[in-house]
DNA sequence: TCCTCTAACACTTTTGAATCGC
DNA sequence: AGCGATTCAAAAGTGTTAGAGG
């Protein structure tokens, strides 16, 4: 599922390029009593320490470290829905020279962007409290025309991840919901075709299993396509990777859960990455959980008319974020109204970051005027 | 010439269905 | 019949590379 989201200048972005947000404190914000935290958060800094590249792709692709947050302090019968989208961290676009990405010049008109909202929403806070949220399954990618849902972003440009947690009962009901946003500013990264510092891609086989394919008798270790490249540095390192690795993963164990559990019974020191081990497959976030299916739209991303983009959102000031507002009369007003989520009167225009400039830069809290009396806002 | 992007490649992991044993 | 464990095949996902294109 998948939305248009207002433009992303955040004034209080930073636009210099070595400037992050301020570096939220152990992986988590709070906000009132609503903490979230980033899972991974460890793995993220060891990218960020590097610089994280991320690649996309024209059919898209998943982000690696991707993105798992657990949440505190819902209302554990309210439902929310949680979503993540992705905000240019400058203005700049990015090349890579030798050894260090520098500025080349600036940043390109951001495409239409899509929110992805996770595919459980909405759901109770009990459900989204009870483990880890995983964003996995997000893909980014580079083609302005996609029409898969996938988060569309310019290569060589900086971007970073927000996290919103809107209390809404359904899709439907989330613009004029009170709702909150979380970033990190260890997730910030660089969009890539390929793969440019190759420090990353040590980090990224040593971490992904889907990897391995490269590190452990790949077509690189057996010289079947080993060859002298512009890139022979990350040759030789990969395939020193590959010498280096230890025991080999567990082929022919297949099965999904049993074989996985069965793989590490038999095989103890294997290298299994944190994020095949840290969610136990066997719980899922199903439970307690609306079937949007059955609403007609759909748990899965979804797409939304390309005639809105960012621009429209660059002249609105802030508002209260209320559903008669005349930003959103103006944007929504020729938008056909057919029941899909994405489409609903009002939905785009949820102003996640019309009103950033009154927010903490890395964690920001907004609810209707109706409502803000009982919110209050700690940014950590 | 340089830079960026794409498709193909060979491999691993994931997923879901089928099968087996208790 | 029901359940859990295991097996199998297909689909999905991975980084690297050569070559195309600007």
């Amino acid at each position: 599922m998948s939305l248009l989201v207002p433009d992303h200048q955040d004034p209080h972005q930073n636009h210099t390029t070595d400037k992050p947000m301020p570096p939220s404190k152990a992986g988590t914000q709070e906000q009132g009593i609503i903490k979230l935290s980033l899972v991974n958060s460890d793995l993220w800094k060891a990218f960020h320490t590097t610089g994280t590249e991320m690649v996309i792709t024209k059919h898209g692709r998943r982000m690696f470290p991707h993105c798992n947050i657990s949440l505190s302090g819902l209302d554990p019968l309210t439902n929310y829905v949680i979503m993540m989208d992705m905000v240019p961290v400058d203005q700049f676009k990015y090349k890579w020279n030798k050894e260090e990405w520098e500025v080349a010049g600036k940043a390109e008109p951001q495409p239409p962007a899509h929110t992805y909202v996770h595919p459980d929403s909405p759901a109770m806070g009990s459900h989204w409290m009870k483990q880890s949220i995983s964003f996995l399954k997000a893909k980014l990618t580079n083609n302005t025309l996609d029409q898969h849902g996938h988060i569309i972003l310019h290569s060589m440009h900086r971007y970073s991840p927000r996290f919103h947690v809107v209390q809404a009962d359904s899709p439907y009901t989330i613009h004029w919901s009170p709702y909150q946003t979380f970033s990190f500013s260890e997730t910030h990264f660089t969009t890539v075709t390929a793969y440019q510092n190759n420090k990353i891609t040590k980090l990224k086989i040593d971490h992904n299993p889907f990897a391995k394919g490269f590190r452990e008798g790949g077509p690189h270790f057996q010289g079947k396509r080993c060859r002298p490249s512009k890139t022979s540095n990350n040759a030789e390192e990969t395939r020193q990777i590959g010498r280096d690795a230890g025991c080999k993963s567990p082929s022919g164990l297949q099965g999904s859960l049993s074989a996985l559990k069965s793989a590490k019974r038999h095989c103890p020191n294997s290298h299994f990455s944190p994020w095949l081990l840290d969610q136990d497959p066997t719980e899922s976030l199903n439970t307690d959980t609306l079937d949007l299916s059955r609403q007609g739209y759909g748990c899965e991303e979804q797409m939304v008319p390309a005639s809105m983009t960012y621009q429209a959102y660059r002249f609105a000031e802030h508002k209260t974020p209320s559903p008669y507002s005349d930003i959103d009369n103006r944007l929504c007003s020729d938008e056909p109204h057919v029941p899909d989520v994405a489409t609903v009167p009002g939905y785009h225009s949820h102003p996640f970051s019309q009103d950033m400039h009154h927010q903490h830069p890395t964690a920001h809290h907004h609810m209707p005027a109706s409502r803000q009396h009982t919110a209050s806002t700690v940014a950590t």
